[in-house]
DNA sequence: GGCGGTATTGTGGAAATCCGTAATCGCCCG
DNA sequence: CGGGCGATTACGGATTTCCACAATACCGCC
């Protein structure tokens, strides 16, 4: 899915300007007059970067924003605002948004903040795409090859897991074999280096 | 090291008013009037959190901040200022402050503030033990050892191993055995897990 | 020159892994 | 009820790792 800048305003006037900036940079822009129209439209797999206004009719940029990263959207977010204070940023930024600029703003640096924002989402997407091959690869696991690839990882010799887990030492050979085909490695230290940063 | 408060503002009613805090919540805390004091009694080591005044006479405390962190200084920094505009809070926070607040501020939510970044610090400080732990064992390797290491943890068998560096198996043991050893582990999947991370 | 550290290699055996073949048992599904 | 699947186990052999004992060579340093 191509990248997009989903702006979220309730100004028509801003709506069309920043929708010309952007289509003229060659940067692909939807507009939306509110954040329940946004929901209404954008319900998943969205790729690219939100442009939110703080100050809306209905529900506002950073209860959308929460919402959003309530469930589990983690596109980078920057905040437009021509009403902002100190508190709101910083609220805004802990909680983990992109950047927060304020109305009116420079069209080269808010494309700037937008190309940065669109470079990390794409970053953001290339490593999560392959951490989901890796859990596709792990929830095929059995219980069982589970439990031996936590042993396994844990460096323990397949004697000791048969011990540990009440089975014969063969049986931890199978599991053992079976796991690393459906994770497609060869080792156990390829495995490990496969999991590195989980459990 | 215990974990200290160091304030920096040029103000004298706030150092004392902040230094009367802190102490009465039982956090250690040091003043300074200028970053230029605060740099000439603290070179290095320093274990808390920084309470940075922006406006200062001499260095101002973004530039304070800048320098600290290019002198390699991680500790948690929290802005403090009278005069701050939404930009230069967008600012430090993008460079990696901990907080922006507005003086004046309520005193728990400072204190609250402080003792979050403390924690912070305190988790900080213990991981960055335990990895420069392990690259000090790293630093004792041989350049062999490191080679060999290299390709253990590739998954390569000690048998490609001494092919890849044209020398015999039983040297690529030894220098195994050896690195292991040095490392601390028992089994090239227990290495693996310890340099999770790294190269 | 001797000493210590690194790198190198060999022999040989114990221990562990790897793997093909084969079989039993229980459970869920059509 | 038969078939598929996961879990279990056994035998036996090929491959690999682990390790103690032993030895040679290079290099820098006192």
């Amino acid at each position: 899915m191509n990248q997009h800048v989903y702006l979220v305003d309730d100004d028509e006037a801003i709506r069309d300007s920043l929708g010309w900036l952007f289509q003229s940079r060659g940067v692909d822009c939807r507009a939306f007059a509110s954040a329940e129209d946004f929901l209404a439209a954008c319900d998943g797999g969205l790729s690219g970067c939100l442009l939110l206004d703080i100050r809306m009719d209905g529900m506002s940029g950073p209860e959308l924003f929460d919402l959003l990263r309530a469930r589990g959207c983690t596109l980078p977010v920057i905040f437009l605002t021509g009403h902002g204070d100190v508190p709101m940023a910083v609220s805004a930024l802990k909680k983990g948004a992109f950047d927060f600029v304020e109305k009116p703003c420079n069209d080269n640096e808010l494309v700037n903040r937008v190309l940065e924002a669109l470079s990390l989402e794409a970053s953001q997407r290339a490593a999560s795409s392959t951490a989901d091959s890796v859990n596709h690869r792990l929830a095929a696991l059995t219980t069982r090859e589970r439990q031996v690839m936590e042993l396994v990882l844990a460096g323990k010799f397949n004697k000791v897991i048969a011990d540990e887990l009440q089975i014969s030492m063969r049986t931890v050979e199978v599991h053992r074999a079976n796991l690393f085909e459906k994770m497609g490695v060869k080792t156990a230290v390829e495995l490990a280096g496969l999991l590195t940063g989980k459990r």
